[in-house]
DNA sequence: GCGGGAATGAAATAATAATTCCATCAATTC
DNA sequence: GAATTGATGGAATTATTATTTCATTCCCGC
């Protein structure tokens, strides 16, 4: 009858620390300064072994395990196991929701779940994309767009209604551009007076349009210069590209969002703008650098 | 002598992706294999073990400590370090940005304010659409467009992007649908076919494009349904439509997002799909109630 | 079609890490 | 001030996990 076990066991870090909190003053010496070690440097105790942390926090490997089980826990594996969550959290929660909602089988609530659905894909994709975007890449990528004379949006099917918000954009904000859209026909011949003194924003998913595959080749073969929005290091337009971003876009039903590609378009768009404006006072403008 | 190592080994997740990528050509397939499930994982691979990483990426444990060696590794678990100091990195500078953000928050450095700028109104107007969404209005719209024949789709400027991925949603699953979008030319003609059996899904914002008006008011008039989604009870849409959404789109730097335009767009695509599959089941398919 | 060499899968083995056990120590109560 | 109870340190044990090995398959050049 020794367990004083805390009965329900913390399920979460928050959790986990408010249960720490609140028998802070009831904790054995050595617990409580591997407790105070634990909210101080969650991550060790994440990414630790039992024995590394013990060391660094001066106490036994066994003490770990006691003060595991003080809180509930059966064993140090599963109390890291919450440290760990912790950290991939930021992504987890909605995966959950998604899991839930699934499209198919229900026809009453059905089409609410549905739209749903779609939000949360959309708000997943706009904060996978608030935490991974490259400041740099981003500076950069305006930076070769403002320079060109003329912006050729290259996208095709999935990835075309972001073109065609791209050159509604452009056009409001008097950047020139140059839609390159048909399936067939007059693509060769627009592409072709592209030079290196134009840039080229290419945009496509897996599965990567063929057409705007080829396209964007010639057009780097050319020398002219590439931003891409793709959605894996694996793309055929990461190795062709000057400047690549990786965009990943959450799904629901079969169907990605395209919240993120959007959000980062009309970023470009407007930094390209304002970056123009800044220039054409300096008189800096269509220059070469 | 089997030591092919590749010399320098990485020493952060940059380089690492870096070499992957130089090599990616180049790599056995179960290498390549792994590869590109690191990329697209990297959570996995920080936290997971060995055994489990090879379950969900599809090869054997083995393969993985061959891929580790690739890179230069001696092992799996030198490599797994360079995952997890990503994680510690990465966690560390979203929490730092996150102050900053708080403390300073016209501060940002131009570009990227820009770019949480876009993020920020995004989901603003997928809170609002969360909150105001009439679900009865959702359940007839899908209903009405179900049971139409042909779906024509009528947008124009900024809505256009938002009528051609619907366009491909209901290409993808299978929904008869035309797209009305020329600003000049064959229009006329297009929706001189539409009839009461079909239906028009319209979407138009302030300043209202005329012409999209001017074709809404003629399908009305000849009893074609008519599905809209508009910005405000003044739209002259919402006097037209059978059905009409209100959706309220945030906007920064003078852009409007198109993130809950699109989310319900989907919904509505979806929505669609599922009921024709469900209704051609019970063979309902093109009835009219 | 036939070696030769790399790549792969599966299982054995080695290493590492978590957990348990027990002797000792400290504190509290009678 | 002895006895009891709980806490602690350290080492033994057990479990898990990485790594190695070896047999087999696949691919490429001849």
């Amino acid at each position: 009858m020794s367990e004083t076990a805390v009965a329900e066991l913390p399920r979460d870090f928050d959790e986990l620390r408010a249960s720490i909190l609140s028998q802070r003053e009831s904790l054995p010496k050595r617990i409580a300064q591997i407790a105070a070690y634990a909210l101080d440097n969650p991550d060790e105790i994440a990414f630790g072994t039992a024995a590394s942390i013990a060391v660094s926090a001066g106490v036994q490997p066994s003490t770990l395990i006691r003060f595991a089980q003080h809180l509930g826990f059966d064993g140090f594996t599963s109390l890291q196991g919450v440290f760990r969550a912790r950290l991939r959290e930021r992504n987890s929660s909605y995966e959950e929701r998604l899991n839930t909602l699934r499209v198919g089988d229900g026809t009453a609530a059905g089409n609410h779940r549905i739209l749903d659905g779609f939000l949360t894909a959309s708000r997943k994709s706009l904060d996978v994309m608030s935490r991974t975007i490259d400041e740099a890449t981003l500076d950069r990528a305006i930076d070769v767009l403002a320079r060109a004379e003329t912006i050729y949006i290259l996208a095709r099917r999935r990835s075309y209604p972001v073109a065609s918000y791209l050159a509604y954009a452009l056009g409001k904000l008097q950047v020139r551009n140059q839609l390159v859209e048909s399936a067939a026909g007059l693509d060769p011949e627009m592409i072709a007076f592209a030079t290196p003194k134009d840039a080229v924003l290419v945009i496509s998913f897996s599965p990567y349009a063929p057409a705007t595959i080829e396209d964007a080749r010639g057009l780097a073969e050319r020398d002219v210069p590439l931003v891409a929005i793709t959605d894996s290091a694996f793309s055929p337009l990461a190795s062709i590209a000057k400047l690549w971003f990786e965009v990943a876009e959450a799904d629901f039903g079969g169907f990605r969002t395209l919240a993120s590609t959007m959000a980062l378009s009309m970023a470009l768009a407007v930094g390209v703008g304002e970056a123009r404006r800044a220039g054409r006072g300096r008189g800096r403008r269509g220059g070469h650098a």
